[in-house]
DNA sequence: CACAGTATGTAGCCGTGGCTACATACTGTG
DNA sequence: CACAGTATGTAGCCACGGCTACATACTGTG
C-alpha cells in the first residue's frame, strides 16, 4: 500500500465545512425525485403527447398511488397542473427546470461515455449523479466535452 | 423509429429499463446515509483516536438525537458497535464498506479535479455523487486517471 | 346502452430521517 | 466532593416516499 500523491493520508475537512457539504448534498438528495418526475413528464408529453399517471408510475416503477401522491406535491409547488382524470402537464417553471434538467442529464451521459464508461453503466449512474452535479460542475463537464470533441 | 446515433431529440428508453434505472437509483440513494456515517466514523478514529455521537452530528450538521438514531440504525445493520457513553466502533463489515468507501471517493475527487472540476465544487459534489457510482464507472474512472497521469 | 375492464383517486399503514424537549449520565473544577 | 456544564439517550412530533386495499370515474365494445 504505497502512499498515493496528492492525498495526505489522515486529513478532514474543518468541521463546519464538512457540515455544510453534508447539508448541500442532502438538499438536493431532496429535489432529485421531484426532478426526476418532470424531466419524465416532459418526455412523455414530447414523445406521446400525454402523460398520465400510471405511465409515469409505470416508468418511475412505483405504484400509481406513490405517483400520484408526488404528483400532488409537485402540483403544491407549481411544477405542474393535473385535472382529474385529464393527464399531468407542466407549468412554465416546470417546463424550465424540465429543460434545464434535460441538458444536464445529457451533459453527465456524454461526459461519462467520453471517459470510458460503459453505456449501460453511464445510463444507469447518470440517473444518480445528475441530482448532485452543481453548476461549476456542469460547466467543467461542458468545458472538457468541447476540448476533446 | 430508427436508432439515430448518440442523442435523438426524442427517444425514451423502453419503460422496463427505465424503471429499473430508477430503481437502482432509489436503493443507491438508501444505502448514501450510511454510507456517509461509516465513512466518517472511521476518519473520526482514524484522526482523533474516537467518534462520539455529538462530534458526527456536528460534522455532518444534524442534531445529535438525529445522529444517535441512525447510529442505532447501523447497530442493528451489524456495520458499528457502540456502547452507551464508549463511543462508536466500526465492525469488521463496516470498516471493509469504509475502506471501499472512502477509497470511492478519494477517485471521484480526483477525476473531477482532473476534468477541470474547480476544488471546493469538487468536494461538495463527490459527497452525492459518489453514492451512485457503479463498480463499472468507478473502473472507468480508475482508468481515465491512471491514462492521463 | 350496459357493463367489463382499466385508469384514477383516496385512505391508511410503514420506515426513514429530520427536529425539539426533556431526562439521565458523565466529568472536571472550585 | 458537590455541582455546573456537557454529552448522551429517549420520547414524540413531522414530512416524505414507499406500499396495499378499496372506491370511483372513464371508455370502448358487444
Amino acid at each position: 500500500m504505497a502512499s498515493p500523491p496528492s492525498h495526505a493520508p489522515l486529513e478532514m475537512p474543518a468541521e463546519p465545512t464538512q457540515a455544510r457539504r453534508f447539508g448541500k448534498a442532502r438538499s438536493a438528495q431532496h429535489s432529485a425525485l421531484g426532478e426526476d418526475y418532470v424531466e419524465l413528464i416532459s418526455d412523455l408529453l414530447a414523445t406521446g403527447g400525454e402523460a398520465r399517471p400510471t405511465d409515469i408510475a409505470r416508468r418511475l416503477g412505483v405504484s400509481h398511488a406513490t405517483a400520484i401522491k408526488t404528483i400532488a406535491r409537485l402540483k403544491r409547488e407549481g411544477l405542474v397542473v393535473a385535472r382529474p382524470y385529464r393527464g399531468v402537464f407542466l407549468t412554465e417553471p416546470g417546463e424550465r427546470l424540465a429543460e434545464r434538467v434535460r441538458r444536464r442529464h445529457r451533459v453527465v451521459v456524454d461526459l461519462l461515455l467520453a471517459i470510458g464508461v460503459p453505456a449501460e453503466a453511464a445510463e444507469q449512474d447518470a440517473e444518480g449523479i445528475e441530482h448532485h452535479v452543481s453548476d461549476a460542475t456542469l460547466a467543467a463537464f461542458g468545458r472538457f466535452l468541447r476540448a476533446i470533441s
